[in-house]
DNA sequence: GTTGACAACATACTCGGTAGTATGTTTGCC
DNA sequence: GGCAAACATACTACCGAGTATGTTGTCAAC
């Protein structure tokens, strides 16, 4: 059994309970949003929601595991573009800040998932999707810090304490889910304006002066679209 | 009638329950800890805890004061320096690391506090509190955003959305909040190093090169200790 | 076109946990 | 010996997770 058993089977209702359940999941974190908060956000009542879901907290699993699913689809097409490990990680940054910012609710969410260490994961298989989660989480700091070592080995970035470094690259493309607060206006002009800014700072503190123009070079000369 | 009036009357028992609080809170976040989770840590009951504390909020709230009074007291030093903005800057970041790792409880529970914004502030006093942290909360970005502001119109920093900036900034100098677990050994060798790094990847995002041997020698001519 | 079955909910209820209170109990101090 | 601070204990009232059961619409089979 997966969660994304019943999720294939029914898409649409399914789908916006989860964005509701992100959504309040955000604003409130996971102990303080009740399943009702949700069912009233939704204009319906708890009856809907423990249809598709067993429990909250599996609730809150399918929750985070899209979230992690989501960061993983931004990240991607950087890590597999063949070459540079400069722009291979301004890439693999700059998809995850757009995904930072579209998927906000998903990705705040994920902040959460740590504390959820201390809580109690109740059944076994709550267990293993925590367990699992967490195997993914290292994996994607692995694709970062791959990479960024591979650049230090190679000269292209100032020198440092490798794990200090790459938590510190994560923290700030990490950083739109803290401080950026979606607007009216908003468009993806403007989201590529704030990538833009976000993976100039992260390069520079890697030693490597990065502008918005290289950013644009590169996708145009590898196919990467997002 | 303030806070710091019951704070002053009794100095130890009251303080260990700050203490243990802001642990607690920082574990489980304000909304899964419950008051008698405090009481246990401490090995009493809740009988101590409302000795103390009108209710649960009010005790957070004291913590969250005290976080951002410790917060404050790392960047002042560096803030109140005269000269360079660039000096300055490093020395306030600095400073706020090194509060981020060594009163890591307090601050995280900085973060939590943000949240109760939606939630319920139930009494005028409490409303009161939360106006005044938040108005905090900008006092302290707005030292941060001054600095930088006139580091990039000097021309020392590389341009940029000064707003981006100043959040990439700040978010990478409380990253420790986030990613630093305290470790056996650890002494303020260790802290000092970490500070260093986190310091010399921030000053980088301004595109500033910034090394280890700057802070120091700036700190023996300003006669900045901590 | 009627019936039966099932999905997709809503409603009504149980029960444990938790904030807050009211009431002991001990200890030090005057 | 009395009084008050500093707690502990006992209790209430409520909220929220989970469950059990009711209701409605739809679709298929006969």
């Amino acid at each position: 059994m997966t969660y994304s058993a019943a999720e294939q089977a029914k898409p649409d209702r399914y789908e916006e309970i989860l964005s509701a359940a992100a959504e309040c999941f955000r604003q409130q974190g996971f102990a303080a949003t009740s399943i009702d908060t949700v069912a009233r956000y939704l204009g319906s009542t708890k009856g809907r929601i423990y249809h598709y879901f067993p429990s909250k907290m599996d609730l809150f699993n399918v929750v985070r595991d899209r979230g992690m699913e989501l960061a993983f689809e931004g990240v991607m097409p950087g890590y597999e573009t063949k070459g540079d490990p400069v722009e291979r990680l301004a890439l693999m940054a700059h998809g995850h800040v757009l995904t930072m910012i579209q998927c906000h609710a998903f990705m705040q969410v994920l902040l959460d998932g740590l504390r959820m260490r201390r809580y109690g994961a109740t059944t076994d298989f709550q267990r293993q999707a925590l367990e699992r989660h967490l195997e993914q989480r290292n994996e994607f700091e692995r694709m970062f810090r791959d990479v960024i070592q591979e650049g230090i080995e190679a000269g292209q970035f100032r020198e440092g304490a490798v794990s200090f470094v790459v938590q510190s690259f994560l923290v700030t493309v990490n950083g739109p889910v803290f401080w950026y607060v979606e607007r009216e206006g908003d468009d993806l002009t403007k989201f590529q304006r704030i990538a833009d800014e976000v993976v100039g700072f992260a390069m520079g503190g890697l030693g490597v002066q990065w502008t918005a123009e290289m950013t644009r070079k590169i996708k145009q000369n590898t196919g990467v679209s997002k």
